[in-house]
DNA sequence: AAGTGATTTGTAAGCTGTTACATTTTGAAA
DNA sequence: TTTCAAAATGTAACAGCTTACAAATCACTT
């Protein structure tokens, strides 16, 4: 009879036994073969091999206290938006042999804060957050299970966390001074909801900023704040038009709003960009697949998430610790965006 | 001095001393509260909030031998088709009490292998796997380490493994013969590759069944091979429409290769659908969002996403095996897809 | 041949839960 | 009150790996 019986696997042990070797030997050949002798290191090979041992995860959890598992949180796994920056992550994670743990929390700070719990407790070595906002509680939360995190899809010099991404303020602000250069006047803005958004915030204010700076009153800028889908996109831009005084141009917060926006635009009978300019910002593959195609803020996302990978790495190989890194965005000059029509601005409207 | 230092978090043993009662109890409050007395649950609640306990995942799924999660390994993270499935997949796992993991393979075999073992390595309770094309060898490894799959994106009688998902070949034969309806004679396919892709390769072999239904020469369908993108799609388009025997009609794979042959189209001058007609397979969002309209195959992708998850989970908790799912689509008749021109056929091309 | 420091390997003590089984408590019936 | 099954709780044996430290081996010197 069996001295074990049941559906069990083969442990280092067994693995030991048949290769003549301790526990110890088998444990080092895994995590640093480079420190066993390679004849020792073939026995090892080779009994590993003929059982089709693998290592159990839990235990090895347990006794080395880390899991070389990242966990990254991002709002919305449905659009493109981050699709490609965590994929650049993913791709870098697996390169230094980590692997990721996504989650989502659809913009939700409450669910955030459960997805955050939910990657400590099965022992995430870091965390990828997405923006700033956040409560204090979460961040001390983190600080005492001293899990390190990285902030990434924004910059701000003046924080204590470590972040990797952009200037969205000054990034829009770019974009609005093109707008601005173009003759427009009357600005609408199509937002994300902007409490617990650090990034949709900056980039009113960055609207703001330009026009402050171009000389122009507060008033020409009128925001509507949404959820980031296409069909709300078309929603707050048909807001945005059936006011008597019509903005020139739409800003959106993204390119999904930009989508919906433009398609709801071309549906109300609006020619973009003669009547009516858009922009985005993004640079999502789906701003260069409408017609005319989207002018928008291009951000380097798979570079973004090539660096935060590294960044963790690094930080968790204890390496000297990296300042946050401010990536570049660039404006694309597309079909969207033209100057503003030359009509008598309050006349003739309605 | 302290008697443990260093840093370390609050385990069973301290939330069981502080409670007055034993780890068991700990435990059983943690995993089945309704099996501990009300006045016992009560102090061993307050004992675990002002410790702030959480329980150590790796030592709970080395006792358990399982760890309430389930993998799941998708082809692409970076474009649409698998996102709202996999959401939906994602949010009734959740509610059941599991996590999901996900990793993806880039439509790649050894890659899907070693993700696979990756996460049976990190204690999946059981997988959720797209399409039946892999090597033997796979699943005789996932069998004998007893994880339960589930096969999704098709659906498929004669097969060992569970599954849920939908036709593909019916279902593009369903949209083949409103083509031929159309009067279309000469039809291009742009399909993925197929090897490795029971999908692609069934769409494919649905077209040919409904042509050869209809009376028609296999010699009607064209078909090119390339990878899934807006880019490749263009390319095989113009690779389609390049021949001296112009198709009349471009059936795709699947919307994002539709939305690349839409575009290049366009830009070679072509007017769809009135000189050509293109289809897709999904109906992403995407394919709303372009002009015209993409016609395609309706997929439901949420419905299908949350019933996997049922049928997941209710076979981990021992629930009598359901049969594999078949799920209905439909075609959504939109704007890329019209009358065939009457223009005489092999006179006048070139 | 002995000595020495470096390299390689072994020993054994954790790490933190779960759960089978044993024991105690509880509460209703006798 | 006593009795006894059911309910609640406790005891203790694991689970499979890592790693500090000890021991053995190796490669040179002298």
């Amino acid at each position: 009879m069996p001295e074990h019986s049941g559906t069990n696997f083969p442990t280092m042990v067994d693995v030991a036994r048949l290769a003549g070797v301790s526990t110890a030997t088998v444990s080092r050949y895994l995590s640093s073969p480079e420190a066993v002798k390679t004849k020792t290191r073939d026995k090892v090979a080779l009994a590993i091999d003929s059982l089709g041992y693998t290592p159990n995860f839990g235990a090895r959890a347990m006794a080395a206290k880390r899991t070389q598992t990242i966990g990254a949180i991002i709002p919305t796994m449905e659009n493109a938006i981050f699709a490609r920056g965590i994929q650049a992550f993913q791709e870098e994670l697996i390169r230094h042999g980590y692997t990721l743990l996504v989650a989502s929390s659809s913009y939700r700070q409450d669910i955030e804060e459960e997805q955050i719990r939910m990657l400590v407790a099965r022992g995430a070595d870091a965390l990828l957050l997405i923006g700033y906002d956040r409560s204090q509680k979460t961040y001390q939360f983190l600080k005492e299970r001293g899990v390190p995190i990285l902030v990434a899809w924004v910059y701000q010099q003046d924080t204590p966390q470590l972040s990797i991404g952009f200037d969205n303020r000054e990034a829009m602000a770019g974009l609005t001074r093109e707008v601005l250069r173009l003759g427009h006047t009357r600005i609408g803005c199509i937002s994300a909801f902007t409490d617990n958004n650090d990034r949709a915030r900056e980039r009113v204010v960055g609207i703001s900023d330009a026009i402050k700076a171009f000389g122009l009153l507060p008033e020409c800028l009128t925001v509507v704040q949404t959820t980031y889908s296409v069909e709300s996109g078309g929603r707050a831009l048909e807001q945005l038009m059936s006011k008597s005084e019509k903005p020139t141009v739409i800003m959106c917060g993204n390119d999904v709003l930009a989508v919906g926006a433009l398609r709801k635009a071309k549906a109300m009978g609006f020619s973009v960009p003669r009547e009516l300019s858009i922009t985005g910002f993004d640079d999502i593959e789906l701003a260069t697949l409408t017609e005319p195609q989207i002018t928008t803020v291009h951000v380097p996302h798979r570079k973004m998430g090539r660096l935060a990978a590294r960044m963790i790495v690094d930080r968790l190989q204890g390496k000297p610790r990296r300042p946050s890194l401010k990536l570049k965005t660039d404006i694309r000059m597309r079909g969207t965006l033209a100057q503003a029509q030359k009509t008598p601005s309050g006349i003739g409207s309605r």
